[in-house]
DNA sequence: ATGGATGCAAACCATTTGCAGTGTA
DNA sequence: TACACTGCAAATGGTTTGCATCCAT
């Protein structure tokens, strides 16, 4: 459902951050990336190798991971809410919003008064009824950041 | 780490609630609130499991859990993010903001310019380097409101 | 007293991993 | 050709469920 110019711009993306990065160019990789790129809903893993499929019909569900993480690692995809395993729970039912490490997955609350107030778009109020509003800020928590500056003096 | 003031008005909230939904008061439902009500840091079910076990050691892992969904179903506590079992994913790398469907996590899209451009609070840049904002607004999508009124006209 | 709540253990299911064979650079 | 990548199958680990027992109302 993403347009086609869209989607040419996001797969030569994609074949120049491989190269880039020094990673084999495969047919499973562009396959599943290009699967990802077209479509506007935020699949599951699931979801992604029954499209691939319909192309590559040997793929296997873990290679569809394994390249998930790997296109995550590249920048090129990113994944939806703050961490991928566990479910955390939260009893702060006053309005708040977050700071969320994409690496860590850390969530900080904090309390703005302009954010809890923000308009709701006319746009939005044709998807649902709307409770809630959050603004999330995610990027690298102080320790994660610290990590990662470690990581790239080695590779000079 | 949250004050004791805020605790008790919790707990008041908690028993309240329970009464009102006909729903048993045991001594693991409480504990199991208060767990999550102290804490600031969105424990996920396992540490609240730990944390639980200092005053009843003989509480299991699956009621600790069974009790967090119905805290939710009670709407005494959220979960953190769009949804909880499976990952996904994302190729949209432009900035962009989310409607969320807090029953089934429908999770759409939306782009909106002035919502890009949010200031970052002092606060915020103490907990680490901010990469992007989103603004999610948390509901009910359109399917789900309607199956809700249909739930609650069965109530009369 | 009695039906909902708990604890145990086994089941479930999304995701990950070890390994041998395969294909890209 | 060499080494990264893939597919298979088995393992992992968070979460859920069936069932017998227990306890709040």
């Amino acid at each position: 459902m993403v347009n086609k110019d869209e989607i040419r711009n996001r797969m030569d993306h994609f074949t120049d951050a491989c190269k880039q990065a020094g990673v084999k160019l495969t047919h499973q990789r562009t396959e599943v990336f290009r699967e990802v790129a077209s479509s506007r809903n935020h699949p599951d893993a699931e979801t992604i190798y029954t499209g691939v499929r319909a192309r590559i019909p040997s793929i296997s569900l873990d290679t569809v991971y394994r390249t998930l993480w790997l296109l995550n690692g590249l920048g090129l995809i990113t994944t939806l809410g703050p961490y991928r395993d566990r479910v955390r729970f939260d009893a702060n039912n006053n309005p708040h919003h977050h700071f969320i490490c994409v690496q860590c997955g850390m969530a900080e609350d904090f309390d703005n008064g302009s954010f809890d107030i923000l308009e709701i778009p006319e746009e939005v109020k044709k998807m649902g009824t709307v409770d809630t509003v959050q603004v999330s800020f995610r990027g690298l928590c102080l320790h994660c950041s610290k990590k990662e500056k470690r990581k790239n003096s080695l590779h000079i």
